[in-house]
Formats: structure tokens, C-alpha cells, sequence
DNA sequence: GGAATTAGTGTAAAATTTACACTTTGCTAT
DNA sequence: ATAGCAAAGTGTAAATTTTACACTAATTCC
């Protein structure tokens, strides 16, 4: 990484008070699995609440960039690699950690759980999706982090596409649909939806039909990779697939 | 504040490692002043960057909390008091600061300049407001996090309400008008623009006239507070001023 | 070949968005 | 008093988007 201690020149020792704390990052990892969103969690093995469930994180190095240790606790602690952490925000109340000052930055992601696998160590003596209606009771202020977390991914999917990563490469509109109903927790309308998703123009119709089902199979579509990545991370768009309006006076 | 340190039964040596980093708060401040987007910056008294124009930031201290740091500094650094102060995100890159492995949380407000009186101390020679245009050249690194929190701006000014603070208690629909678009920095029309900050709801006609203008005076209005404080914390809109359509294809 | 199951589709009414230009009001200067 | 100035205030039609809502189509299974 980059060289800090020899970029210290001159630190002041009235400075060295401040220099006594630590940092952890947090790691929110939603999972969706053709239904239900989860979240990943570890069980400690390690103090301070060893045996519990919590979310994956871990100190940060200090020679170590905080998205870098976001990537690298995630990985050793769960195995999960390779996925596209977003930072949230920093969670530092004093007294968080019974081992001193520590503040803690939240990153999440939200992936395939069928894409990746779990494969513990660390501190972690397993891991494990849970279901995101279960989540509570976390050690630390894991529970609020949680909370945090889940209200920034609802509101990133009215503002981006989603699926590209946790739909397998052929989809069809219902399992696109199920995905938002289970971020959303709400059921949307199904003609309504089709209409609008189809509207923002990064579906491709394959004209494939699905295969093994037991009932009339459903077309099935492709991202078009390009117009995904364009909306996704430069135009944005309002995708209130919810009828949101409020009545007027 | 809290007790930290009887909270700390074992901390195990092994992890003394993680104990020797700092964080510091710095603090966005933009201000309207009746017409323009400014910035508060500080004119450093103290190393490092001694003497350089930067945003006012400076350490927490470990038994703080930090949103209560995050006004204490800004209070002590430019005498800028009670204000509203929202976290924006993190920024802890090796190296960027040369006295250790320092990371700093962003906060940003907006307020409205004649309200409040620079008064400097602490590590502060100095502070006043800099128009944002010249933002630049800032030391560590200010100028990502002010453009971060610039764009955490424009992005909330559509979610919710502004103005309650800026404004004087009665004003026009005109000055609003030139708050937004000072915040969005685009010109907006001036009938589009009524008619949908009216319909929001959170304005109330005051049924009195402007005094003292040589021209047509205009009517004043206020803001509803409770329907303003919904909107702004629970309610949330679309409030897309500027005509943001893409056309078909 | 009938039952079961999910896919797929259209429309009309309501609401919202957009683009756009002239009239009104009060003050000021003559 | 009045002419001119400066900004305030106002309306509408067309286009688009949103909403609510229910039946037919395609395939498998028995």
C-alpha cells in the first residue's frame, strides 16, 4: 500500500493524544436468492462478543485504504470476494466498543447468493445468510448500521438498475420483479412494472423462451450491458414503480 | 459525554496494534447570502498546511461523539454555532494526512450567511466565506470531499424542502426561486417553478406586500412549519425542478 | 382433453409536465 | 401627472406519465 509512515515528517507531540483510536469497517451484504433478501452474517470467535451473530467486519490496517479493508475483512472473514462495496456511512458513539475508542464505517453490497460461496476464517467461526426479517439484536450498534444500510439500498434502487449482478444472465420480467418486490417490500403491479422497466430501454428481449416449467414459459431477456452501466452510474433516473402519490387537497 | 474508558474491561494487547490512528470531523459549511452559493473556509493557523485556506475541520476527541465534534470544531474554528449538520461520508486514503493515519467523516450544512458572525479561535488565523466557483486547490483532500458534499446537496434539495433557514421569516417567491437555483446551479422557469412549489404545500401567503422595492413589490410568503418538518423528515418528494427528460426514442 | 398455473397484454381517466409571453403594479424621475 | 422602468404575476394547450384494473394465451401434467 502507499507508504504513511515515511510521509510523517513531523507530527507535534501534543498530536500523539489523538492518535489512539482505531477504526473497523462494516460490511452489510444483502443476498438475494430468487426470492427472499438475506443478509450475511458472521458468528464471532472471537472477544469482544464472541459466539454472537454480527456483521462481518473488522480493524482496519493502518497502512490500509478503507474501501481496501472493506474488501479485504469481507473476504476473510466470509470467503465472499469480488463484489462492489458502496460505503454508507460512519457510525462512532462513543462507547460502541467496549475496547475503546472505535468508529466504524458501513459499507454494503447486495449480491448473488448462488454466485458466491462461504468459506470462513479469522475471526468469523461461521457465516451464514439470514433472512433480513431476522436481523435484530446485533452486538454493537450493528442493528441501527443495519437499518442504515437497508434504507440506502431502497433508495439506490429507485435511482438505479438493479439486477445486472443477482439475476442469472437470462431472466425473465417476473424474477426482475420478484427482485424489486423483495428490496422494496412491497408488491408492485405486474403490468405496471413490465411498462415502466421496459420503458428505461435496458432490457433486451432475447426471444428465448424459458424452458422446464410447468405452465407457459416466460420470455426471457438480457441486460444490454452498456445502457445498464450508463444509467447506473451516470444519468440515474426516478423509478417510483410505487404508487406514491398522495391525494391532493 | 460517555464513559468511555470504565468501559473498557480487556482490551487483549493484541490489539493495541489498532489503536493508533486519529479521525477528525470537517465540516462543509455553504451559505446563501440573497444570492450566492458560498463555502466557509478557515485560513489554517497551525501545521500542517499552515497558513493554507481549508475546510474547517480538526480532531475529535475520544471521549466525543461524533456529530458532537463535528459542531464543537466548527463552533471553535469559525464561531458558526447551532447549525444542522449531516453526515456525508468518510474519507480515510493512506497517507492523506501527514501526521499518521488520520481519516476524517464530512459533514455539510447550509445556512444562511447574515445569520451568523465568523469568530475565529482555536487553529483558526482566520475564516470567511469563498464563493464556490473558487473552491479549489484545498490541502489533504478538501476539494474531493467538497465536491462530495456539493453533490450530496444538489441531490437533497430534490428529496426535501430548503429554504426554512436561509430565508428571512418573510420572503418572496422570487428569492426562493434564486435559492434553488443557486443550489442547482441552472436557471429554472419562473412559472414551471411556482406552480410546483406551491403545490407541495409547505408555503403560506402572508397576504402582505414587499416594501421598499422600486418596481412592482411582491407577495410574501413563509413556511408551514409542521407541514415543512414532514416533508423534510418523514415525507420526502421528487422535486424536479429542471426539465430532466430525455427524449423518446 | 381438461385442469392447473403462470405469462402476457391494453386502455381510459387522471395527473403531471412542459414550453411559452403578455399584463400588472408600484416607484422614480421628469 | 405622467411616462417609463423593473420585476411580479399569471394561464393554457399539448404531450407525457401515472394509475387502476381483468381477461386471454401457452404450456405441462394428469
Amino acid at each position: 500500500m502507499d507508504k504513511m509512515l515515511t510521509n510523517t515528517p513531523v507530527k507535534p507531540s501534543p498530536f500523539d493524544n489523538f492518535f489512539k483510536s482505531a477504526f473497523t469497517v462494516d460490511n452489510i451484504i444483502f443476498g438475494f436468492d430468487e426470492a427472499d433478501l438475506k443478509v450475511l452474517l458472521i458468528k464471532r470467535g472471537e472477544v469482544p462478543f464472541e459466539n454472537q451473530w454480527a456483521l462481518p467486519g473488522n480493524f482496519v490496517y493502518q497502512d490500509e485504504n478503507l474501501d481496501a479493508a472493506a474488501e479485504r475483512v469481507l473476504a476473510e472473514l466470509t470467503g465472499v470476494k469480488d463484489v462492489h462495496l458502496e460505503q454508507v456511512r460512519t457510525f462512532g458513539r462513543v462507547g460502541r466498543h467496549p475496547f475503546g475508542r472505535v468508529i466504524t464505517v458501513a459499507y454494503y453490497s447486495l449480491i448473488k447468493i448462488s454466485d458466491y460461496n462461504i468459506d470462513v476464517s479469522s475471526i468469523a467461526q461461521e457465516a451464514d445468510w439470514h433472512s433480513i426479517d431476522d436481523v435484530k439484536g446485533l452486538p454493537f450498534d450493528h442493528d441501527e448500521i443495519f437499518k442504515a444500510c437497508f434504507n440506502r439500498l431502497k433508495l439506490n434502487v429507485k435511482r438505479q438498475p438493479v439486477g445486472f449482478e443477482l439475476l442469472p444472465p437470462k431472466f425473465t420480467l417476473t424474477e426482475l420483479q420478484h427482485l424489486y418486490e423483495a428490496i422494496l417490500e412491497e408488491k408492485l403491479d405486474k403490468r405496471n412494472f413490465r411498462k415502466k422497466i421496459l420503458s428505461m430501454d435496458f432490457l433486451i428481449d432475447l426471444n428465448e423462451l424459458q424452458a422446464g416449467v410447468a405452465h407457459r414459459p416466460a420470455k426471457l431477456y438480457k441486460f444490454d450491458p452498456e445502457r445498464y452501466r450508463r444509467l447506473y452510474e451516470e444519468e440515474g433516473f426516478h423509478f417510483d414503480v410505487s404508487p406514491s402519490k398522495q391525494k391532493k387537497k
